[in-house]
RNA sequence: UGCCCCGUGGUGUAACGGUAGCACAACAGAUUUUGAUUCUGUUUGACAAGGUUCGAAUCCUUGCGGGGUAACCA
């Protein structure tokens, strides 16, 4: 799909595919497999992007050899996990532009295997069925300094063990009543490897398999079985499962597997001003905070996706970031700055006026309108033109005015006596200001220079330009202006609740007037820019050309420091 | 307190023992019918101390700093 530029030969690799490159090289591996293996436990994040633009896009980068990567839903606790989130997970995935042909896969479809597989553990003598209480494991753990101490049930025979076990399957032991535990190191400086439980009784319909089990594995279990029954060469995590990897090998090298994957950990995205944890997202969700998990103040996919950010954005953000161990925390303006750049590339212009103040031409005829012809986008001509209704009555940003006779000399714009460019239209000058009983402008009284449509005026030089609406034409319609979510650089950091540095203006809906074209061109999912303001998508429930409703993505730059 | 991982400008990220480069940010200028875009330029960096070496960001040692780790979560 990615159409292969010449790159400069020397295109350096991250540290990941680097060991994939030695490990095709050297045979180890003809190609490479990789997965994606969510929890259907929650809506997908940004976060979550940079793993599946890892793991699909090394698949994508190998797919002479036959590279793969598979979607695997990671479901083994049922009592978190739901179909409304494998659904959404799916759909995210797809959104974000990558594909995993018949590789789908769950690990509910691998129960009975991973049955099979405790089967043999305590067959050899590696696992075995423990009594003792959630309580009464932890406190024999042993601690970071100290070493456990063996469980009474640990000598049980591997006959017993076997009875044991068919009848926690059989449902005849309720739940926490006992748990299947590994054989391994009671003393073990990693405290995953001191007898880690494999299975747990849980009496829980599951969103696959219904009632047909109430043992589940755990994902120290689980994981690595999966991984290795698709023949995964190369399972790519998070940093914190760093520790779990000897458990993970463990796993592997004793259980009767057709394959030895490797896994390797990398540093997951951090943004600034952002949230990105299954737990707190879910938060902001259930306690309304924002309005669900495709709130466009989300740093879901679908949030993101509804506040109109393009996939390659995204995609093009994960690149970005890079690929390390070293647990870093990248500034959102990169995020910001993606979709600018994208969306300044592909963005059709159009005019609204968000806070509008009225606008007469005193020497524009009653009855006259022009059609003005405007481009869609200077960056492309082949996105083409549209037309512009021009007449007497016109609408202009309210802080496009200064009501200063004397306005400062860097102020570009609309005074009373000061000439501005009205954009793809003449140049406006203000003569007059009608001002209401408090003595606020209410309504500027212009001329314009007949002379200036398409051209300079004569002996004088107009530097401001300003946006515009004819308020006889104009479609009012709701803006959503949105804004970060939270007005702390590290939302939870520190002692308090995170919940305190939610930012209190992260939405406002305002009421703009658009440009008629603007409004036709409300279709779901439609992203423009309002000249002068930012880029803006339809919103991709709400929106249609007889109802516009706009969100705003992201504001253009604004180097002027004498603005808002 | 054990074990594991990580320390390169403001934020990230390269250089695989040989001139510390790139992106974003910041700042300055040019162009501009978007104070956008585009273009040009500038500022800012190796956690510390030892060692190996002709030569160390890179290898070794120690220290310091940050993170992870003691669910029947993933």
């Amino acid at each position: 799909m990615t159409e292969e530029t010449k790159e400069p030969a020397s295109e350096r690799l991250d540290f990941i595919r680097q060991i994939i490159k030695d490990d095709l090289e050297s045979g180890k591996h003809k190609t490479t497999v990789t997965r994606f293996p969510p929890e259907p436990n929650g809506y997908l994040h940004i976060g979550h992007a940079k793993a599946i633009c890892l793991s699909f896009g090394i698949a994508q980068e190998n797919a002479a050899t036959g590279g793969r990567c598979h979607l695997r839903f990671d479901d083994t606790n049922p009592a978190k996990e739901s179909d409304e989130y494998v659904r959404s997970i799916q759909e995210d995935v797809r959104w974000l532009g990558f594909d995993w042909g018949d590789h789908l896969y769950f690990a509910s479809n691998y129960f009975e295997r991973f049955y099979e597989c405790a089967m043999h553990l305590i067959e050899t003598g590696k696992a075995y069925v423990d009594f003792q209480s959630q309580e009464q494991m932890r406190s024999t753990r042993g601690t970071l300094t100290e070493p456990g101490e063996a469980s009474p049930y640990r000598d049980t025979t591997s006959d017993e063990n076997k009875a044991l076990f068919e009848k926690m399957r059989a449902g005849e032991m309720k739940d926490g009543e006992a748990v299947l535990r590994a054989k391994i190191d009671m003393a073990s400086q990693n405290l995953n490897m001191r007898d880690p439980v494999i299975f747990r009784i849980m009496h829980h319909t599951h969103h696959n398999t219904g009632d047909t089990w109430c043992i589940y594995p755990m994902y120290d279990f689980a994981h690595p079985l999966e991984d290795a029954f698709e023949e995964v060469t190369h399972s790519l995590c998070t940093l914190e499962f760093e520790d779990h990897r000897p458990l993970y090998d463990w796993v592997v090298q004793n259980c009767p597997v057709p394959a030895v994957p490797r896994q390797i950990e990398f540093a997951k995205l951090n943004l600034t001003y952002t949230l990105l944890s299954k737990r707190n997202l879910l938060r902001l969700v259930s306690e309304e905070l924002v309005h669900g998990w495709d709130d466009p103040r989300m740093p879901t996919i679908s949030g993101l996706r509804r506040r109109g950010v393009p996939p390659e954005a995204i995609r093009h953000l994960c690149h970005e970031v890079g690929l390390t161990k070293f647990k870093s925390t990248n500034d959102v303006t990169l995020l910001e700055n993606a979709a600018r750049d994208l969306l300044n590339k592909t963005s059709p212009r159009y005019m609204a006026v968000l806070d509008p103040i009225k606008v007469t031409i005193t020497n524009w005829d009653e009855t006259r309108v022009d059609e003005l012809e405007a481009v869609l986008n200077p960056n492309d001509p082949d996105a083409g033109s549209r037309k512009i209704p021009m007449s007497r009555n016109l609408v202009i940003e309210h802080e496009d005015f200064l009501d200063d006779e004397n306005p400062p000399k860097k102020f570009f714009r609309l005074a009373p006596g000061t000439e501005v460019r009205l954009r793809y239209s003449y140049v406006l000058k203000c003569e007059e200001v009608v001002r209401d009983e408090a003595g606020n402008p209410i309504e500027l009284l212009c001329t314009v220079d007949h002379e200036t449509l398409g051209k300079n005026p004569e002996g004088r030089k107009v530097k401001g330009v300003i946006h515009w609406v004819s308020a006889d034409h104009a479609v009012k319609a709701p803006v959503r202006l949105y804004d970060r979510l939270f007005v702390d650089e590290n939302p939870s950091a520190g002692e308090g609740d995170f919940v305190d540095h939610l930012n209190a203006d992260s939405l406002k809906v305002i009421h703009a007037l658009l440009e008629p074209e603007l409004a036709k061109a409300a279709v779901s999912e439609a992203r423009v820019q309002f000249e002068r303001v930012g880029y803006f998508v339809a919103d991709r429930l709400d929106s249609t050309p007889d109802h516009p409703v706009y969100n705003r993505t992201v504001s253009l730059r604004d180097s002027w420091g004498g603005g808002k």
